[in-house]
DNA sequence: AATGAATGAGAGTTCATTCAT
DNA sequence: GATGAATGAACTCTCATTCAT
């Protein structure tokens, strides 16, 4: 009986692993272009490259296939977001907080269909509750404030406003991407600047 | 007294009419609820409380119904936001500004299904124009800029981001309803207020 | 109390036989292109230029205008074939067959949607007797083999084949028009003199 | 004898291959009842048995299942009128013709259904080539010509004549076959000997 | 005589899912 | 693990017909 590690896998599993990751980027690439319900398995299969039977070996049913592209698209945006430098104590906060702005803007662009699932797609019945990304930026305001780099006012307000901001200019480009846009990194610039402008002491 | 002769409408027609708008209210409930995909003929027949068939004798398919409703939410916004005070020449435009973006997420939220329809939901293939709430803040900031209130930029640049802002607390308020958000109308102020003081000289 | 003769007309009345007469015309033109089945009484009003509904105050249904039309080109193709001078009871009977042949098909491409209707098109459960144009032919051929002009043979089957020749170069002109054909006159031609000389002694 | 490797079918594919089979019978037969518009997928799904989706895993729509029934049709057709001795160089080409001609009806009405679709039948935009039939009995009609057996015409017109001759008795015998005709081999006999002795030289 | 809204059935087609192979 | 035939429901849309106006 061979032992091994925990992270080696046989070929068998790697290619297992590699048809399930083909469903997933072929889901999440559809489901952005034509939403939950103008997706439908046969279709996927087809872009996939393997039968619609198949799919099921590897998902439950379609819901599983949107619901793990969700959780995923989220798990991303936290790594993204905890992961740059602004994860310091000490340093200035305020750009800090600059930087994690654009950064998500950044992101949310870079993984249009991630930020979809996250932010703009809904299921019905659907809750939301506060977000990593939204927690950790929420820390830093607050340092801001404590640190009387902002007004004094409340946090949460305060870190809302960001992330409406940020969201704003995310989400627009995405969902309206044939719009006449002007120059896109200025309209971004303009919008995290004046934001973060907007609560400065 | 203005005539009527116009108005006349025969029980008939009235009883036309007011179907047609039972079919669009039920419509534009359920779209937004699941989006386009998500609407069946059948279930929206059940909702309005007459045959599938029907409805096919009040709109030539479901694009038409679609259709219909964009339209119609881009007219009552633009009905909204050039009734205001704001299309006077002369006072102060900046503040003329600021009245204009809290009218604009005001009546987003009042009107939720008609914002959805205008700028969130999507139909593939749909294209999106500059429309008319747009043009008229552009015109007004391109005053802003002229009468050196604002900074020396360009002009859609500067629209853009007031845009982005405002449309960032207005459909993440309408989406993320369930969020545990803080005072609303304050995050609100703050976004407007932040974005317009963004920008002035 | 005014007096009329039967065949004066008032205007009403005048116009509800041009409407019949347009919805058969429409009709024949309609059914023979399409078949019964891809006919439907929307497409049909819309072709007449009135409303559908109307169409119910002229016919019964669907199936009696296709009744009608049956009917009609029957009794088209019997007057046809009783106008000519081959009525005569003198004169040559072999000529006046050569007519009659010719004629036939001349009025089956002339009237090719009458001739469907009458030859070609079926109804399931649809029984065929004898036809006028048969029985008037018939009685010539068998003054034909009286005045030893004609083999002497069973007046039936040489009726018979002469009817089987005439319709196979009506009909396959009709329903294979885009066949690529030689001169149509020349093969008529061929097809029914060829078809009488056979009958000759 | 023949290795059989090409023709091994697993159980799967045998059962697969008849139900193939199942759904063209059904439809044949359904099609000349009724017409192309007159069958509906639910009821032909019926005919043969299963469910009407079941149909869309063998066809790809309706028009596949009617195309495929006419291919097969001309295809029983020219094997029926290539495999009898009228192939051989040498021999009386007028008699050839002559069983060739017996041979078309024999097969038309033996096989209806074939024929129906291959001559009879129509879908709104089919076109109508030469067929084999028709090329091959055109061939020996010019040799007929050129051996001075039939009289120096063009032989295309000539053959068309035939053609039409034969069409004629098959098809009014197929779509009238409740007239009370008289003996139906004699009068095939007539059509074919009339048409082809009206050609001799 | 004519309209057109309404109906209920049914059209062709695709759906998500299951399961024997 | 993968296939693809099969199912039954659902899809959008059109049908022939009726009937109050």
């Amino acid at each position: 009986m061979k032992s091994q590690a925990a992270n080696i896998r046989t070929p068998r599993e790697r290619y297992r692993d590699e048809l399930r990751r083909s469903i997933l980027d072929a889901a999440r690439e559809a489901f952005v272009d034509y939403g939950y319900h103008g997706v439908s398995m046969r279709q996927l299969a087809e872009k996939v490259g393997c039968t619609h039977g198949n799919l099921y070996v590897h998902f439950k049913d379609k819901e599983a296939i949107f619901d793990t592209l969700v959780e995923e698209s989220f798990k991303q945006f936290h790594d993204v977001l905890t992961g740059g430098p602004q994860s310091a104590k000490s340093g200035d906060p305020v750009k800090y907080l600059r930087q994690m702005g654009r950064a998500y803007v950044e992101f949310g662009l870079a993984n249009a269909s991630a930020y979809e699932f996250a932010f703009i797609l809904r299921r019905p019945g659907q809750r939301n509750e506060p977000h990593l990304a939204y927690e950790k930026m929420r820390a830093l305001v607050q340092r801001c404030i404590d640190e009387k780099r902002f007004r004094r006012m409340d946090a949460d307000t305060a870190g809302q406003s960001l992330w409406a901001a940020a969201h704003g200019i995310t989400s627009i480009l995405i969902t309206r991407s044939t719009f006449p846009w002007a120059d896109r990194d200025k309209v971004i610039a303009q919008v995290i600047d004046a934001a973060i402008d907007g609560l400065l002491a």
